[in-house]
DNA sequence: CAGTGGTCTAGACCACACT
DNA sequence: GTGTGGTCTAGACCACTGC
Protein backbone atom coordinates (compact mmCIF):
# COMPACT_ATOMS: atom_id res chain seq x y z
CA UNK A 1 0.00 0.00 0.00
CA UNK A 2 1.33 3.21 -1.20
CA UNK A 3 3.56 4.11 -4.14
CA UNK A 4 4.19 6.33 -7.27
CA UNK A 5 2.21 9.45 -7.48
CA UNK A 6 5.37 12.32 -8.22
CA UNK A 7 4.39 15.12 -6.00
CA UNK A 8 5.21 13.19 -3.18
CA UNK A 9 2.68 14.56 -1.03
CA UNK A 10 0.03 11.41 -0.97
CA UNK A 11 1.28 8.09 -2.19
CA UNK A 12 -1.73 6.06 -2.38
CA UNK A 13 -2.07 2.64 -3.56
CA UNK A 14 -3.20 2.08 -6.93
CA UNK A 15 -0.68 0.42 -9.30
CA UNK A 16 2.04 2.25 -9.86
CA UNK A 17 2.90 5.10 -12.06
CA UNK A 18 5.53 7.59 -11.76
CA UNK A 19 4.12 10.41 -12.96
CA UNK A 20 6.88 13.64 -13.81
CA UNK A 21 10.41 13.79 -14.18
CA UNK A 22 12.67 10.90 -14.96
CA UNK A 23 11.14 10.16 -18.24
CA UNK A 24 13.03 11.14 -20.89
CA UNK A 25 10.21 12.71 -22.74
CA UNK A 26 6.80 13.78 -21.72
CA UNK A 27 6.17 13.77 -18.16
CA UNK A 28 2.17 12.92 -19.21
CA UNK A 29 1.07 14.11 -15.85
CA UNK A 30 -1.94 12.30 -14.73
CA UNK A 31 -3.74 13.03 -11.94
CA UNK A 32 -5.03 10.44 -9.43
CA UNK A 33 -8.80 10.52 -10.07
CA UNK A 34 -7.46 9.05 -13.94
CA UNK A 35 -6.04 6.42 -12.30
CA UNK A 36 -8.61 5.64 -10.05
CA UNK A 37 -10.81 5.99 -13.07
CA UNK A 38 -8.82 3.35 -15.04
CA UNK A 39 -8.71 1.00 -12.20
CA UNK A 40 -12.29 1.06 -12.42
CA UNK A 41 -12.59 0.90 -16.26
CA UNK A 42 -10.47 -2.16 -16.06
CA UNK A 43 -12.37 -3.97 -13.53
CA UNK A 44 -15.70 -3.34 -15.99
CA UNK A 45 -13.74 -4.41 -18.70
CA UNK A 46 -13.02 -7.54 -16.76
CA UNK A 47 -16.46 -8.28 -16.21
CA UNK A 48 -15.64 -7.69 -12.11
CA UNK A 49 -19.03 -6.19 -11.92
CA UNK A 50 -21.76 -6.77 -14.33
CA UNK A 51 -24.67 -4.59 -16.08
CA UNK A 52 -27.12 -3.38 -13.15
CA UNK A 53 -25.40 -4.29 -10.31
CA UNK A 54 -24.06 -2.04 -7.85
CA UNK A 55 -20.31 -1.51 -7.54
CA UNK A 56 -18.84 -0.70 -3.92
CA UNK A 57 -19.69 2.60 -2.46
CA UNK A 58 -17.22 5.59 -2.67
CA UNK A 59 -16.32 5.00 0.65
CA UNK A 60 -15.43 1.74 0.13
CA UNK A 61 -13.30 2.50 -2.75
CA UNK A 62 -11.71 4.92 -1.37
CA UNK A 63 -10.67 2.75 1.34
CA UNK A 64 -9.72 0.40 -1.22
CA UNK A 65 -7.14 2.63 -2.82
CA UNK A 66 -5.98 4.88 0.09
CA UNK A 67 -7.79 8.14 -1.92
CA UNK A 68 -10.31 10.13 -0.30
CA UNK A 69 -13.66 10.52 -0.90
CA UNK A 70 -13.29 12.88 -3.35
CA UNK A 71 -11.25 11.53 -5.65
CA UNK A 72 -12.70 8.32 -5.98
CA UNK A 73 -16.07 10.92 -6.48
CA UNK A 74 -14.54 12.51 -9.78
CA UNK A 75 -13.33 8.98 -11.12
CA UNK A 76 -16.99 7.49 -10.78
CA UNK A 77 -18.34 10.96 -12.11
CA UNK A 78 -16.38 10.63 -15.42
CA UNK A 79 -17.73 7.37 -16.09
CA UNK A 80 -21.15 8.21 -15.12
CA UNK A 81 -20.74 11.09 -17.72
CA UNK A 82 -19.42 8.37 -20.23
CA UNK A 83 -22.73 6.23 -19.42
CA UNK A 84 -20.67 3.59 -17.88
CA UNK A 85 -21.86 3.99 -14.65
CA UNK A 86 -25.52 5.03 -13.58
CA UNK A 87 -25.53 7.07 -9.89
CA UNK A 88 -28.62 6.71 -7.76
CA UNK A 89 -28.91 9.08 -4.91
CA UNK A 90 -29.56 7.17 -1.48
CA UNK A 91 -29.07 3.71 -3.54
CA UNK A 92 -25.41 3.30 -5.26
CA UNK A 93 -23.54 3.24 -8.35
CA UNK A 94 -24.69 1.23 -11.14
CA UNK A 95 -23.14 -0.55 -13.53
CA UNK A 96 -24.89 1.27 -16.75
CA UNK A 97 -26.78 -1.43 -18.75
CA UNK A 98 -28.91 -1.39 -22.31
CA UNK A 99 -31.68 -3.30 -20.47
CA UNK A 100 -33.03 -0.34 -18.76
CA UNK A 101 -36.95 0.42 -19.96
CA UNK A 102 -34.98 4.32 -19.65
CA UNK A 103 -32.18 3.37 -21.83
CA UNK A 104 -33.73 0.55 -23.50
CA UNK A 105 -33.10 2.33 -27.22
CA UNK A 106 -30.03 4.73 -25.93
CA UNK A 107 -28.78 4.16 -29.84
CA UNK A 108 -31.96 4.39 -31.93
CA UNK A 109 -32.15 8.27 -33.19
CA UNK A 110 -35.20 7.42 -35.94
CA UNK A 111 -38.08 9.10 -35.09
CA UNK A 112 -41.57 8.94 -35.58
CA UNK A 113 -42.61 12.72 -37.34
CA UNK A 114 -45.46 12.76 -35.44
CA UNK A 115 -46.82 11.72 -32.13
CA UNK A 116 -44.44 9.81 -29.75
CA UNK A 117 -42.56 6.19 -29.73
CA UNK A 118 -44.60 4.98 -27.51
CA UNK A 119 -48.00 5.87 -29.03
CA UNK A 120 -46.65 3.87 -32.16
CA UNK A 121 -46.51 0.38 -29.90
CA UNK A 122 -43.28 -1.33 -30.34
CA UNK A 123 -41.78 -1.98 -33.90
CA UNK A 124 -42.22 -5.34 -35.22
CA UNK A 125 -39.17 -7.35 -35.59
CA UNK A 126 -38.72 -9.83 -37.98
CA UNK A 127 -35.27 -11.92 -38.70
CA UNK A 128 -34.88 -12.60 -42.20
CA UNK A 129 -31.74 -15.40 -41.75
CA UNK A 130 -28.25 -15.39 -39.38
CA UNK A 131 -25.76 -16.47 -41.57
CA UNK A 132 -22.45 -18.06 -40.39
CA UNK A 133 -19.78 -16.49 -42.76
CA UNK A 134 -15.82 -15.74 -43.55
CA UNK A 135 -14.94 -12.08 -42.92
CA UNK A 136 -14.28 -10.40 -46.24
CA UNK A 137 -11.12 -8.02 -46.05
CA UNK A 138 -12.60 -5.06 -45.54
CA UNK A 139 -15.28 -6.31 -42.30
CA UNK A 140 -12.14 -7.96 -40.98
CA UNK A 141 -10.12 -4.32 -40.74
CA UNK A 142 -13.83 -3.12 -39.15
CA UNK A 143 -14.24 -5.73 -36.63
CA UNK A 144 -10.26 -6.14 -35.68
CA UNK A 145 -10.38 -9.33 -37.18
CA UNK A 146 -8.37 -11.43 -39.65
CA UNK A 147 -9.82 -11.74 -43.21
CA UNK A 148 -11.46 -15.38 -43.23
CA UNK A 149 -12.56 -15.54 -39.55
CA UNK A 150 -16.07 -16.34 -38.70
CA UNK A 151 -18.12 -13.43 -39.11
CA UNK A 152 -22.27 -13.73 -38.41
CA UNK A 153 -24.74 -11.59 -40.40
CA UNK A 154 -27.91 -10.97 -39.58
CA UNK A 155 -30.55 -9.33 -41.87
CA UNK A 156 -33.48 -8.23 -40.40
CA UNK A 157 -36.61 -5.64 -40.63
CA UNK A 158 -38.39 -3.23 -38.37
CA UNK A 159 -42.15 -2.18 -39.20
CA UNK A 160 -43.50 0.54 -37.32
CA UNK A 161 -47.34 0.45 -37.29
CA UNK A 162 -47.87 -1.92 -39.96
CA UNK A 163 -45.28 -0.27 -42.30
CA UNK A 164 -41.63 -1.47 -42.79
CA UNK A 165 -39.66 0.80 -42.34
CA UNK A 166 -35.73 -0.36 -41.51
CA UNK A 167 -34.32 -2.78 -43.32
CA UNK A 168 -30.64 -3.70 -41.37
CA UNK A 169 -27.80 -5.97 -42.02
CA UNK A 170 -25.61 -6.57 -38.82
CA UNK A 171 -22.13 -8.51 -38.89
CA UNK A 172 -20.82 -9.73 -35.54
CA UNK A 173 -17.61 -11.38 -34.92
CA UNK A 174 -19.00 -15.28 -34.94
CA UNK A 175 -16.15 -16.02 -31.66
CA UNK A 176 -17.76 -13.91 -29.54
CA UNK A 177 -21.64 -14.59 -30.15
CA UNK A 178 -21.32 -18.06 -30.04
CA UNK A 179 -24.83 -19.98 -30.81
CA UNK A 180 -26.27 -16.82 -31.79
CA UNK A 181 -28.80 -17.80 -34.35
CA UNK A 182 -32.20 -16.93 -36.26
CA UNK A 183 -34.73 -18.51 -33.55
CA UNK A 184 -32.68 -16.62 -30.58
CA UNK A 185 -32.93 -13.61 -31.75
CA UNK A 186 -36.84 -13.37 -33.30
CA UNK A 187 -37.47 -14.88 -29.63
CA UNK A 188 -35.79 -12.44 -27.46
CA UNK A 189 -38.15 -10.18 -25.48
CA UNK A 190 -36.14 -6.63 -25.55
CA UNK A 191 -33.42 -4.77 -27.62
CA UNK A 192 -30.40 -6.37 -29.50
CA UNK A 193 -28.17 -4.67 -27.16
CA UNK A 194 -29.54 -6.15 -24.21
CA UNK A 195 -29.42 -9.65 -25.77
CA UNK A 196 -26.17 -9.17 -26.60
CA UNK A 197 -25.47 -8.13 -23.07
CA UNK A 198 -27.34 -10.79 -20.84
CA UNK A 199 -26.01 -13.31 -23.07
CA UNK A 200 -22.83 -12.69 -24.12
CA UNK A 201 -21.49 -9.84 -21.66
CA UNK A 202 -20.89 -7.52 -24.67
CA UNK A 203 -21.84 -4.60 -23.47
CA UNK A 204 -21.93 -1.56 -26.20
CA UNK A 205 -20.74 1.42 -24.74
CA UNK A 206 -20.06 3.63 -27.74
CA UNK A 207 -20.86 3.98 -31.80
CA UNK A 208 -20.28 6.07 -34.88
CA UNK A 209 -22.59 6.29 -37.39
CA UNK A 210 -22.31 7.94 -40.97
CA UNK A 211 -25.41 8.53 -43.02
CA UNK A 212 -25.94 8.92 -46.39
CA UNK A 213 -29.10 9.40 -49.16
CA UNK A 214 -29.33 6.18 -51.13
CA UNK A 215 -31.38 4.30 -53.31
CA UNK A 216 -32.09 0.34 -52.50
CA UNK A 217 -31.61 -2.30 -54.91
CA UNK A 218 -34.72 -4.36 -56.25
CA UNK A 219 -34.33 -6.58 -53.20
CA UNK A 220 -34.14 -3.68 -50.65
CA UNK A 221 -37.06 -2.04 -52.35
CA UNK A 222 -39.24 -5.03 -51.44
CA UNK A 223 -38.04 -5.70 -48.25
CA UNK A 224 -39.22 -2.26 -47.46
CA UNK A 225 -42.34 -1.97 -49.89
CA UNK A 226 -41.05 0.90 -51.75
CA UNK A 227 -40.22 1.63 -55.61
CA UNK A 228 -36.86 1.65 -56.02
CA UNK A 229 -36.95 5.38 -57.08
CA UNK A 230 -37.48 5.83 -53.14
CA UNK A 231 -34.90 7.60 -51.41
CA UNK A 232 -33.40 6.36 -48.08
CA UNK A 233 -31.20 6.98 -45.31
CA UNK A 234 -28.61 4.88 -45.25
CA UNK A 235 -27.00 4.75 -40.95
CA UNK A 236 -23.54 2.38 -41.60
CA UNK A 237 -22.81 2.30 -37.82
CA UNK A 238 -19.88 0.40 -35.96
CA UNK A 239 -20.79 -0.07 -32.24
CA UNK A 240 -17.75 -0.47 -29.44
CA UNK A 241 -16.88 -2.17 -26.19
CA UNK A 242 -15.20 -1.17 -23.35
CA UNK A 243 -11.62 -0.74 -24.66
CA UNK A 244 -13.12 1.00 -27.84
CA UNK A 245 -13.01 -2.21 -29.49
CA UNK A 246 -15.36 -2.70 -32.11
CA UNK A 247 -17.74 -5.44 -32.00
CA UNK A 248 -20.45 -4.74 -34.33
CA UNK A 249 -20.44 -3.08 -37.97
CA UNK A 250 -24.21 -2.55 -38.63
CA UNK A 251 -26.22 -1.04 -42.39
CA UNK A 252 -29.62 0.46 -42.00
CA UNK A 253 -31.53 1.36 -44.47
CA UNK A 254 -34.74 3.55 -43.25
CA UNK A 255 -37.62 4.78 -45.14
CA UNK A 256 -38.38 8.67 -43.90
CA UNK A 257 -41.61 9.06 -45.47
CA UNK A 258 -43.14 8.56 -41.98
CA UNK A 259 -39.57 8.79 -39.66
CA UNK A 260 -37.33 10.80 -39.70
CA UNK A 261 -33.59 10.53 -37.56
CA UNK A 262 -33.24 12.55 -34.84
CA UNK A 263 -29.85 14.87 -33.63
CA UNK A 264 -28.56 17.36 -31.06
CA UNK A 265 -25.80 19.25 -31.68
CA UNK A 266 -24.33 20.90 -27.93
CA UNK B 1 -25.14 39.77 1.27
CA UNK B 2 -27.01 36.40 2.74
CA UNK B 3 -30.02 34.54 2.82
CA UNK B 4 -31.94 32.07 1.43
CA UNK B 5 -30.90 28.47 1.09
CA UNK B 6 -32.63 26.40 3.48
CA UNK B 7 -30.94 24.33 4.96
CA UNK B 8 -29.88 26.76 7.76
CA UNK B 9 -26.10 26.31 7.83
CA UNK B 10 -24.56 28.41 4.77
CA UNK B 11 -26.01 31.52 3.88
CA UNK B 12 -24.37 33.16 0.65
CA UNK B 13 -25.79 36.27 -0.83
CA UNK B 14 -26.92 34.77 -4.30
CA UNK B 15 -30.18 36.36 -4.87
CA UNK B 16 -33.01 34.85 -3.13
CA UNK B 17 -34.38 31.88 -3.15
CA UNK B 18 -36.64 29.86 -0.37
CA UNK B 19 -35.56 26.29 -1.03
CA UNK B 20 -37.57 23.40 1.36
CA UNK B 21 -40.30 23.40 3.12
CA UNK B 22 -43.09 26.49 3.40
CA UNK B 23 -43.82 25.89 -0.16
CA UNK B 24 -47.03 23.91 -0.57
CA UNK B 25 -46.18 21.96 -3.34
CA UNK B 26 -42.54 20.22 -4.53
CA UNK B 27 -40.03 22.21 -2.27
CA UNK B 28 -38.00 21.85 -5.35
CA UNK B 29 -34.55 21.63 -3.53
CA UNK B 30 -31.85 23.62 -5.91
CA UNK B 31 -28.02 22.90 -4.56
CA UNK B 32 -26.26 26.23 -4.22
CA UNK B 33 -23.72 25.53 -7.32
CA UNK B 34 -26.64 25.52 -9.50
CA UNK B 35 -28.56 28.90 -8.27
CA UNK B 36 -24.67 30.30 -9.24
CA UNK B 37 -25.06 28.50 -12.20
CA UNK B 38 -28.17 30.29 -12.74
CA UNK B 39 -26.10 33.70 -12.20
CA UNK B 40 -23.66 33.16 -14.23
CA UNK B 41 -26.03 32.24 -17.19
CA UNK B 42 -28.14 35.56 -16.90
CA UNK B 43 -24.66 37.37 -16.79
CA UNK B 44 -24.08 35.44 -20.21
CA UNK B 45 -27.47 36.30 -21.77
CA UNK B 46 -26.82 39.86 -20.24
CA UNK B 47 -24.01 40.05 -22.80
CA UNK B 48 -22.41 41.37 -19.73
CA UNK B 49 -19.07 39.03 -20.93
CA UNK B 50 -19.23 38.75 -24.20
CA UNK B 51 -17.87 35.99 -25.96
CA UNK B 52 -13.69 34.98 -26.19
CA UNK B 53 -13.73 37.64 -23.22
CA UNK B 54 -12.45 35.86 -19.75
CA UNK B 55 -14.73 35.85 -17.02
CA UNK B 56 -13.76 37.03 -13.11
CA UNK B 57 -11.51 34.15 -12.00
CA UNK B 58 -13.12 31.57 -9.35
CA UNK B 59 -11.80 33.03 -6.20
CA UNK B 60 -13.01 36.59 -7.23
CA UNK B 61 -16.73 35.04 -8.20
CA UNK B 62 -16.52 33.45 -4.86
CA UNK B 63 -16.03 36.05 -3.01
CA UNK B 64 -18.49 38.25 -5.35
CA UNK B 65 -21.17 35.46 -4.63
CA UNK B 66 -20.30 34.89 -1.16
CA UNK B 67 -19.50 31.00 -1.57
CA UNK B 68 -16.28 28.69 -1.71
CA UNK B 69 -14.27 28.89 -4.57
CA UNK B 70 -15.23 25.06 -5.16
CA UNK B 71 -19.15 25.91 -5.48
CA UNK B 72 -18.23 28.21 -8.54
CA UNK B 73 -16.45 25.49 -10.09
CA UNK B 74 -18.95 23.35 -9.80
CA UNK B 75 -20.95 25.75 -11.88
CA UNK B 76 -18.42 26.61 -14.00
CA UNK B 77 -17.48 23.17 -14.55
CA UNK B 78 -21.31 21.91 -15.91
CA UNK B 79 -21.31 25.04 -17.86
CA UNK B 80 -18.15 24.31 -19.58
CA UNK B 81 -19.21 20.85 -19.98
CA UNK B 82 -22.19 22.41 -22.07
CA UNK B 83 -19.89 24.37 -24.60
CA UNK B 84 -20.89 27.93 -23.05
CA UNK B 85 -17.61 28.69 -21.06
CA UNK B 86 -13.97 27.18 -21.73
CA UNK B 87 -11.50 26.64 -18.88
CA UNK B 88 -7.84 27.30 -20.23
CA UNK B 89 -5.42 26.09 -17.23
CA UNK B 90 -3.28 29.22 -15.95
CA UNK B 91 -4.93 31.54 -18.13
CA UNK B 92 -8.78 31.53 -16.94
CA UNK B 93 -12.42 31.02 -17.98
CA UNK B 94 -13.43 32.41 -21.50
CA UNK B 95 -16.79 32.96 -23.01
CA UNK B 96 -16.89 30.22 -25.61
CA UNK B 97 -17.07 31.36 -29.43
CA UNK B 98 -17.83 30.03 -32.60
CA UNK B 99 -14.99 32.31 -33.98
CA UNK B 100 -12.20 30.26 -32.87
CA UNK B 101 -10.45 28.12 -35.10
CA UNK B 102 -11.11 24.92 -33.20
CA UNK B 103 -14.55 25.02 -32.81
CA UNK B 104 -15.33 27.07 -36.18
CA UNK B 105 -17.74 24.55 -37.34
CA UNK B 106 -18.92 23.05 -34.01
CA UNK B 107 -22.38 22.19 -35.89
CA UNK B 108 -21.05 20.91 -38.97
CA UNK B 109 -21.25 16.82 -39.15
CA UNK B 110 -20.59 17.01 -42.86
CA UNK B 111 -17.49 15.25 -43.54
CA UNK B 112 -15.51 14.11 -47.22
CA UNK B 113 -15.35 10.07 -47.64
CA UNK B 114 -11.83 10.44 -48.39
CA UNK B 115 -9.16 12.95 -46.79
CA UNK B 116 -9.93 15.36 -43.93
CA UNK B 117 -11.75 18.55 -44.05
CA UNK B 118 -9.06 20.68 -43.90
CA UNK B 119 -7.31 18.59 -46.65
CA UNK B 120 -10.05 19.58 -49.39
CA UNK B 121 -9.30 23.28 -48.78
CA UNK B 122 -12.51 25.26 -47.39
CA UNK B 123 -15.96 25.50 -49.27
CA UNK B 124 -16.95 28.11 -51.90
CA UNK B 125 -19.35 29.66 -50.57
CA UNK B 126 -21.85 30.80 -52.90
CA UNK B 127 -24.79 33.46 -51.40
CA UNK B 128 -27.89 33.16 -53.63
CA UNK B 129 -29.84 35.54 -52.03
CA UNK B 130 -30.73 37.01 -48.78
CA UNK B 131 -34.72 38.37 -49.19
CA UNK B 132 -36.92 40.03 -46.45
CA UNK B 133 -40.28 38.57 -46.09
CA UNK B 134 -43.20 38.23 -43.96
CA UNK B 135 -42.50 34.79 -41.39
CA UNK B 136 -45.85 32.50 -42.94
CA UNK B 137 -47.41 30.72 -40.01
CA UNK B 138 -45.44 27.41 -39.02
CA UNK B 139 -42.09 29.32 -39.66
CA UNK B 140 -43.32 31.81 -37.02
CA UNK B 141 -44.02 29.19 -34.50
CA UNK B 142 -40.55 27.72 -34.87
CA UNK B 143 -38.97 30.95 -34.29
CA UNK B 144 -41.30 32.45 -31.58
CA UNK B 145 -42.47 35.11 -33.65
CA UNK B 146 -45.68 36.46 -34.86
CA UNK B 147 -47.19 35.65 -38.30
CA UNK B 148 -46.40 38.54 -40.57
CA UNK B 149 -43.24 39.21 -38.60
CA UNK B 150 -40.46 40.02 -40.87
CA UNK B 151 -38.00 37.18 -41.90
CA UNK B 152 -35.02 36.92 -43.71
CA UNK B 153 -34.40 33.96 -45.98
CA UNK B 154 -31.04 33.21 -47.21
CA UNK B 155 -30.17 30.83 -49.99
CA UNK B 156 -26.76 29.70 -50.60
CA UNK B 157 -24.52 26.85 -51.97
CA UNK B 158 -21.11 25.32 -50.98
CA UNK B 159 -18.96 23.99 -53.43
CA UNK B 160 -16.38 20.99 -51.95
CA UNK B 161 -13.48 20.92 -54.41
CA UNK B 162 -15.36 22.58 -57.31
CA UNK B 163 -18.20 20.43 -56.70
CA UNK B 164 -21.61 21.90 -55.14
CA UNK B 165 -22.38 20.05 -52.51
CA UNK B 166 -25.04 21.56 -50.18
CA UNK B 167 -27.59 23.77 -50.76
CA UNK B 168 -28.88 25.17 -47.77
CA UNK B 169 -32.21 27.62 -46.78
CA UNK B 170 -31.92 29.70 -43.87
CA UNK B 171 -34.65 31.86 -42.12
CA UNK B 172 -33.91 34.33 -39.28
CA UNK B 173 -35.87 37.03 -37.81
CA UNK B 174 -35.53 39.96 -39.49
CA UNK B 175 -35.34 41.99 -35.92
CA UNK B 176 -32.24 40.22 -34.36
CA UNK B 177 -30.23 40.78 -37.62
CA UNK B 178 -30.87 44.15 -38.78
CA UNK B 179 -29.03 44.98 -42.08
CA UNK B 180 -27.36 41.56 -43.00
CA UNK B 181 -27.75 41.26 -46.19
CA UNK B 182 -25.97 39.09 -49.64
CA UNK B 183 -22.87 41.25 -49.55
CA UNK B 184 -22.26 41.08 -45.72
CA UNK B 185 -22.74 37.50 -46.01
CA UNK B 186 -20.39 37.06 -49.45
CA UNK B 187 -17.27 39.37 -47.76
CA UNK B 188 -17.54 37.76 -44.41
CA UNK B 189 -14.44 35.46 -44.23
CA UNK B 190 -15.32 32.51 -41.37
CA UNK B 191 -18.38 31.03 -40.44
CA UNK B 192 -21.61 32.57 -40.33
CA UNK B 193 -22.09 31.43 -36.96
CA UNK B 194 -18.71 33.54 -36.32
CA UNK B 195 -20.70 36.29 -37.98
CA UNK B 196 -23.61 36.17 -35.84
CA UNK B 197 -21.86 36.60 -33.16
CA UNK B 198 -19.44 39.08 -33.77
CA UNK B 199 -22.15 41.44 -35.53
CA UNK B 200 -24.90 40.75 -34.16
CA UNK B 201 -24.18 39.40 -30.51
CA UNK B 202 -26.09 36.41 -31.41
CA UNK B 203 -24.27 33.38 -30.02
CA UNK B 204 -25.81 29.78 -31.14
CA UNK B 205 -25.41 27.48 -27.64
CA UNK B 206 -27.75 24.33 -29.29
CA UNK B 207 -29.37 22.54 -32.38
CA UNK B 208 -31.74 20.33 -33.20
CA UNK B 209 -31.39 18.45 -36.25
CA UNK B 210 -33.91 16.64 -38.24
CA UNK B 211 -32.59 14.31 -41.18
CA UNK B 212 -34.77 12.66 -43.96
CA UNK B 213 -33.49 11.37 -47.59
CA UNK B 214 -35.25 13.11 -50.22
CA UNK B 215 -35.18 14.04 -53.81
CA UNK B 216 -34.59 17.47 -54.76
CA UNK B 217 -37.37 19.54 -57.33
CA UNK B 218 -35.92 20.48 -60.39
CA UNK B 219 -34.61 23.85 -59.27
CA UNK B 220 -32.76 22.00 -56.79
CA UNK B 221 -31.17 19.83 -58.79
CA UNK B 222 -29.62 22.33 -61.11
CA UNK B 223 -27.95 24.37 -58.34
CA UNK B 224 -26.35 21.00 -56.77
CA UNK B 225 -25.76 19.77 -60.91
CA UNK B 226 -27.21 16.46 -60.09
CA UNK B 227 -30.47 14.56 -61.66
CA UNK B 228 -33.46 15.11 -60.34
CA UNK B 229 -33.52 11.15 -59.49
CA UNK B 230 -30.26 11.93 -56.75
CA UNK B 231 -31.22 10.95 -53.34
CA UNK B 232 -30.01 14.04 -51.09
CA UNK B 233 -29.86 14.32 -47.29
CA UNK B 234 -32.13 16.35 -46.48
CA UNK B 235 -31.13 18.64 -42.79
CA UNK B 236 -33.59 20.50 -41.05
CA UNK B 237 -32.19 22.42 -37.81
CA UNK B 238 -33.49 24.58 -35.26
CA UNK B 239 -30.65 26.71 -33.67
CA UNK B 240 -31.08 28.53 -29.66
CA UNK B 241 -28.97 30.85 -28.41
CA UNK B 242 -29.19 31.02 -24.52
CA UNK B 243 -32.15 30.47 -22.62
CA UNK B 244 -33.34 28.40 -25.46
CA UNK B 245 -34.80 30.88 -27.45
CA UNK B 246 -34.88 29.47 -31.04
CA UNK B 247 -33.10 31.77 -33.77
CA UNK B 248 -32.49 30.51 -36.68
CA UNK B 249 -34.44 27.68 -38.61
CA UNK B 250 -32.30 26.07 -41.58
CA UNK B 251 -32.65 23.38 -44.10
CA UNK B 252 -30.04 21.82 -45.96
CA UNK B 253 -30.17 19.54 -48.98
CA UNK B 254 -26.60 17.33 -49.13
CA UNK B 255 -25.19 15.21 -51.59
CA UNK B 256 -23.84 12.32 -50.02
CA UNK B 257 -21.74 10.68 -53.51
CA UNK B 258 -18.41 11.89 -51.89
CA UNK B 259 -19.38 13.04 -48.46
CA UNK B 260 -21.36 11.59 -45.26
CA UNK B 261 -23.30 12.88 -42.20
CA UNK B 262 -20.84 11.85 -39.36
CA UNK B 263 -22.49 11.00 -35.96
CA UNK B 264 -21.20 9.79 -32.18
CA UNK B 265 -23.39 7.72 -30.15
CA UNK B 266 -22.60 8.10 -26.56
C1' DC C 1 7.24 36.06 -9.55
C1' DA C 2 1.97 36.31 -9.10
C1' DG C 3 -2.31 34.73 -10.82
C1' DT C 4 -5.19 31.28 -12.83
C1' DG C 5 -7.27 26.83 -13.14
C1' DG C 6 -6.61 21.78 -11.41
C1' DT C 7 -6.05 18.29 -7.76
C1' DC C 8 -6.59 16.37 -3.24
C1' DT C 9 -7.90 16.10 1.43
C1' DA C 10 -10.86 15.91 5.72
C1' DG C 11 -14.84 16.76 7.67
C1' DA C 12 -19.66 18.35 8.19
C1' DC C 13 -24.11 18.04 6.83
C1' DC C 14 -28.23 17.32 3.46
C1' DA C 15 -31.35 14.45 0.47
C1' DC C 16 -32.94 10.05 -0.55
C1' DA C 17 -34.05 5.00 -0.19
C1' DC C 18 -34.57 1.13 2.42
C1' DT C 19 -35.72 -1.46 6.44
C1' DG D 1 -31.91 4.51 11.89
C1' DT D 2 -28.36 3.26 8.62
C1' DG D 3 -26.16 3.65 4.41
C1' DT D 4 -25.84 5.69 -0.03
C1' DG D 5 -24.89 9.50 -3.08
C1' DG D 6 -24.91 14.88 -3.16
C1' DT D 7 -23.46 19.44 -1.46
C1' DC D 8 -20.40 22.66 0.71
C1' DT D 9 -16.44 24.35 3.01
C1' DA D 10 -11.51 25.54 4.05
C1' DG D 11 -7.11 24.93 3.14
C1' DA D 12 -2.92 23.01 0.98
C1' DC D 13 -0.45 22.23 -2.90
C1' DC D 14 0.41 21.30 -8.11
C1' DA D 15 0.51 22.70 -13.10
C1' DC D 16 0.41 26.17 -16.40
C1' DT D 17 0.78 31.03 -18.31
C1' DG D 18 2.74 35.26 -18.66
C1' DC D 19 5.07 39.22 -16.72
Amino acid sequence: MSSFNSTGRVTPSVGATVNRADAIDAPAFSPLYQQIKQVLLASLQAGEWRPLQAIPSEIELAKRYGVSQGTVRKAIDELAAENLLVRRQGKGTFVASHDERQVQYRFLRLRPDTGTLSSQGRATRNILHCKRLRAPADMARLLGLNAGDGLLHIRRTLAMAGTPTVLEDIWLSAGKFRGLNAANLQIYEGAMYSLFEKQYGVHMVRAEEELRAVLPTEEQAELLDVTPQTPLLQVERISFSYNDQPVEVRRALNRTDKHHYHNTLG
